[in-house]
DNA sequence: GGAGGATTGTTAGCGTTGCTAACGATCTTC
DNA sequence: GAAGATCGTTAGCAACGCTAACAATCCTCC
């Protein structure tokens, strides 16, 4: 119970890894990969995103994010339109396939980790629920302090 | 507080991306990328290891292992060395300089972490603590129920 | 209203990580 | 000793991440 933050901070980082690791295969299994998914849900829950913001919200440079969007748009599961009022902008809508498709793997994808989860015992999951709590203030924190945009 | 594993599941793994996402620029500004240093990090603390049981532990096949291993060989962080009763196995070793930069990178890795963490007040804390270790537990169920060897 | 600078997205090119398939080398078993 | 299993490597593919450089568009300011 010692007040150890590094050693908290790096079991944390260990834990991060090694669940990633596990849901990859999953995401293998249904066709796509976690970048995609993980951008695609943006668009579906953020409603019509520009690329640049996506790319901030992903937390990954622009060019990266034009293949990314580029692979999704092949699959039809998202579409790119011109902005009305800039023409610099692209916005990415999601398609009704995309979806489909994202409710999909979340459900193939969070079987697993959901399953896994069900076997905990009630206190153990309240535990999880705001240890997630925690990190998604973490994250923000972190986010804010080094440079955001 | 609705009793959704889903959705628990769901949050967990994109708390878990983001994470990933802020400590990855950490391993960039020590020029050793996160796979490199996981590999490291077990080679350090688990003495010299098999390639392939490298690669199990890190939920690899062989190939990519071989070429994590030649790329730290190259930097001169680990070594390649004939096991003595199968010239089959290939044992790797930590060098010196690999247990110094293994250090190094977790300190600083850990260090943005850490300082997130550190703001937190001690409830919090201790709900994040908590939590990873549920979330160790979940690692480990998942491991045994998918082919681990 | 037009010139110059800023912003947005794309293309080009590089390195790393992941995979499967195929192969040589070595051990084990019969 | 021959046949099969195991271990690591090589070869070749696709996806992600980056920086640098560019075209298109907007904005500012004279």
């Amino acid at each position: 119970m010692s007040p150890n933050p590094e050693k908290l901070a790096d079991q944390l980082h260990s834990a991060a890894i090694h669940l990633l690791r596990h849901l990859r295969r999953e995401d293998d299994a249904i066709g796509i990969s976690a970048p995609r998914l993980s951008a695609l849900s943006v668009v579906v829950f953020a409603g019509p995103v520009t690329l640049g913001r996506l790319a901030a919200t992903e937390q990954v440079k622009p060019p990266t994010m034009t293949r990314i969007v580029t692979g999704l748009e092949k699959d039809g599961l998202v579409d790119r339109r011109d902005d009305a009022n800039d023409g610099r902008l692209t916005q990415i809508h999601a398609t009704a396939k995309g979806r489909r498709v994202l409710a999909a793997g979340r459900a193939r994808r969070v079987a697993t980790l959901a399953a896994a989860v069900q076997a905990l015992d009630k206190r153990r999951r309240r535990e999880l629920r705001s240890g997630v709590r925690v990190l998604e203030t973490l994250n923000s924190s972190m986010r804010e302090s080094s440079g955001d945009r």
